[in-house]
DNA sequence: GCGATTATGTGCATAATGCACACATATCGG
DNA sequence: CCGATATGTGTGCATTATGCACATAATCGC
């Protein structure tokens, strides 16, 4: 007879797996090139490869440095650093130094970045609502709620090992 | 006075807003080396930079195809296709022929491949064990449920426009 | 105050990347 | 059935991205 602890073990782990699988498939969805992201590399504004999810983040959580930056896309600090400073040359980041430690140099989004983020965002949100529109509303609540739960956990956690 | 239906939109795209930038931080700790993939690293495996994350995919999803691959990471199905054949020749991943469709190679991982993706998965499930052992039972299950739920949905879109 | 740590940047060699092209197979439509 | 078209994979090539070694400056903690 297995102990409860074991049992619950395993089902936590199964929905983990499924977790896991879901957030796989919704990278994907957001991975790939949306029509407006097309767009923009038709332009001629060479996009499409490192430079635009960092411009992502950049609008969603600037004014942010190189370090957090490269942790959250899982590079390299210098390479993020380069890559911040081509978005700075395309107009479409500023850099400026940060008030309480003079050795940061934090990026922030130019309306002409913004602007672009918002092709994408807008044809991600396109999707979304595809989708929402036929949940209940306290299923998108509860949704939210839950994700921004986990958001929160997993980005203040120190692995105290 | 705002119409009905602009009001229930301004509140939805403060929704997605928010699940979008919950799935970013749970990306930024995704992208995070952890510690075990940062054993495989220090084993000589170069698996950090654009081979690991195509792994896990093959982990999870495989049998599956260069286009498939591709299509989720989004990049070239050229690319993939090399990195494919460089998993292949580190024995972490075999390619096989399609039954049904005789162009397709389909990556399916080995032994030997499945032993380093579960180093990785193990320490993401420490750190999501770590935040969902303190959540009501039920909230887990319906963030399971939802989150399924919405990436079935984005699986299966042909934007019809 | 001073050594250790941290944030950013540069040089360099290597790895990753997408485009052009090719071949083989599958699908479509007359 | 068969030619035209589409799709899956692979190779060559030039360009871009990347991490490591190293450097400078700022901050932290004893």
């Amino acid at each position: 007879m297995p102990s409860r602890k074991n049992v619950q073990n395993t089902r936590m782990s199964k929905q983990l797996r499924v977790l896991h699988g879901a957030l796989l498939d919704i990278a994907a969805m957001m991975n790939r090139p949306q029509r407006d992201e097309l767009l923009i590399r038709a332009a001629g504004i060479p996009l499409d490869r490192a430079l635009f999810p960092l411009l992502v983040l950049i609008e969603r959580f600037g004014p942010i440095g190189v370090v957090d930056l490269a942790d959250r896309v899982g590079r390299d600090y210098t390479t993020v650093s380069r890559q911040v400073a081509k978005l700075e040359s395309l107009g479409l980041v500023l850099r400026q130094d940060n008030a309480e430690d003079r050795r940061v140099r934090e990026a922030v989004i130019t309306a002409k970045g913004k602007a672009m983020t918002e092709l994408v965002d807008g044809a991600r949100e396109r999707i979304a609502r595809g989708v929402f529109e036929s949940w209940e509303p306290h299923e998108l609540d509860e949704l939210v709620r839950l994700m921004r739960k986990f958001a929160d956990a997993v980005s203040h956690d120190p692995p105290a090992d």
